[in-house]
RNA sequence: GGGUCGGUGUCCGAGUGGUUAAAGGAGGCGGUCUGUAAAAUCGUCGGUGCAAGCCUACACAAGUUCAAAUCUUGUCCGGCCCA
């Protein structure tokens, strides 16, 4: 039985649906795991049932801004969710914003996005789509852009569309109605963003929508205007929002406690393990495959040493993204450099630019640091010396206005994981 | 359009003429302790300089003053109230 989607032209591909080994209630546990909220549960298994008695994949909307994309772990949540429909058999609809972020201008401050042109914007597109292959099966994934439908909006349809909202309904929003309470600015355009969202899936028929805990409100008003407009409602499925290294604020690149996916794989062990153990049971049931009856073992600090727990963590989560080989190297080399404090195998090396050498080949030590990049300026560079954070092949310096003669291969440390190898200067 | 309040370092926030590179908090960074966890604790956080020092900073610009984040004027931006 071949299945026809209706209404893309840019389908990768319509597969017929496997028949799912499991059954809908088994899919239901594997699909529920990790979720913040599934609004409504028994809609989802209707549509679950109904898709497959009739053969035709559900649509499942992920809507994402057009900027560069930046997979990490707390991105690859809701990737690996969808992924879960895809092994199902069903079908992603990844939805670029590139109309919505033309619209915006957010918070009006001294950050005016600028605009995007279109072949950014498809250039943008296709990143999108490299990135995502590393979570999503490619066969089994659309990408449209919003500009394709919002873009032919006219004035009135707008108007139109705006009268199933209500002022109050989008106050609701809980960040609108903060910002409102503090007397921050909100741009009339702002409001229309939910709507402008929900249209998306009125547009492309979505049964199910994916999004961050953050995205409720929006993915919620796509739901009702389905209804409005007369089509099924989606099924809003929310996951939450991994927090990030710093076990607090949820994990983007900008807050710089994240963990990308294409990050090297004693990176990300690192940056896994210095997470706080409290942090773990989400980790394991967001960004792995561990059963969860394991993870319930694994994090019970009677039953594991968090320390272990912690390592297969580390190894579980670069499997996914590097394979078990790499996850293994990244666990020794971990247990090399903490443990028995050695240095690490691969570090950054750098040469020594001649201008900062004096004649007799010596260089100011804080000079050094700030060009090898180990710190922002020689005042930090000052400062970490004195505290006692840099170290040349494992001698502490303590002289801030000290020299050094560079030989090669020498490994400056500083802080507890900053390695850099130097490389004598060379003449040009 | 009118009235009114406000714009300080990464963020929040004190400071209403000099001793202010600017209190306090958050956060960052480094040390100790540890499991590169948490908690605790000590130190540190504009630039440059080995240093003395110099430079740049309290929205922007001009001014008053021996001296301005602090006073005056203008500009820009924002909140609230009224229309």
């Amino acid at each position: 039985m071949s299945v026809s989607t209706t209404q893309t032209s840019t389908s990768l591909s319509s597969l017929p649906l496997p028949a799912p080994s499991q059954t809908i209630d088994q899919q239901i546990e594997m699909i529920t795991r990790g979720t913040f909220d599934i609004v409504p549960k028994a809609d989802l298994k209707a549509k679950l049932l109904q898709s497959a008695k009739s053969g035709k994949p559900l649509q499942v909307k992920l809507g994402l801004d057009p900027t560069a994309p930046d997979i990490h772990l707390g991105f690859a949540v809701v990737l690996r969710k969808l992924r879960q429909f895809q092994d199902l058999g069903h079908e992603v609809v990844i939805i670029i914003g590139d109309y919505t972020a033309l619209i915006g201008d957010p918070s009006g401050r001294s950050t005016t996005r600028p605009m995007l042109s279109s072949e950014e914007i498809a250039a943008n597109g296709k990143t999108y789509v490299t990135q995502l292959a590393k979570v999503l099966d490619p066969e089994k994934t659309i990408v449209r852009f919003n500009s394709e439908w919002l873009g032919k909006l006219s004035f009135a349809e707008l108007v139109n569309l705006a009268s199933k909202m209500t002022v109050a309904q989008v106050m609701q929003r809980e960040d609108f109605a903060n910002r409102f309470s503090l007397g921050q600015p909100i741009g009339l355009h702002e409001l229309l963003y939910p709507l402008a969202q929900a249209y998306d899936s009125v547009a492309i028929h979505a049964d199910v929508e994916m999004g961050g805990q953050d995205q409720t409100f929006n993915n919620l008003a796509g739901r009702a205007l389905q209804k409005e407009l007369g089509q099924e409602p989606q099924v809003v499925l929310l996951m939450p929002l991994l927090v990030g290294l710093d076990g607090i604020k949820k994990m983007s690149k900008s807050l710089g406690n994240y963990v990308g996916i294409s990050e090297a794989p004693i990176l990300m062990f690192g940056k896994l393990m210095s997470i706080s153990d409290s942090l773990m049971p989400t980790y394991f049931e967001l960004c792995t495959d561990v059963p969860m009856e394991e993870v319930r073992t694994l994090t019970d600090g009677n039953l594991t040493h968090p320390r272990e727990a912690k390592k297969r963590l580390g190894r579980e989560i670069i499997t996914l993204y590097h394979g078990a080989e790499a996850a293994q190297s990244a666990d020794d080399e971990f247990e090399r450099v903490h443990k028995e404090h050695q240095v690490p195998e691969e570090m950054p090396e750098i040469t020594v630019s001649l201008d900062i050498c004096t004649a007799d080949g010596q260089v100011r030590v804080t000079a050094l640091l700030v060009a090898a990049g180990l710190a922002p300026s020689s005042g930090e560079a000052k400062r970490l010396i004195q505290q006692g954070g840099v170290s040349v092949d494992g001698l502490k310096l303590t002289d801030p206005a000290g020299m050094l003669e560079i030989q090669t291969g020498q490994v400056i440390k500083v802080g507890k994981n900053r390695f850099v190898r130097l490389l004598a200067p060379t003449e040009v």
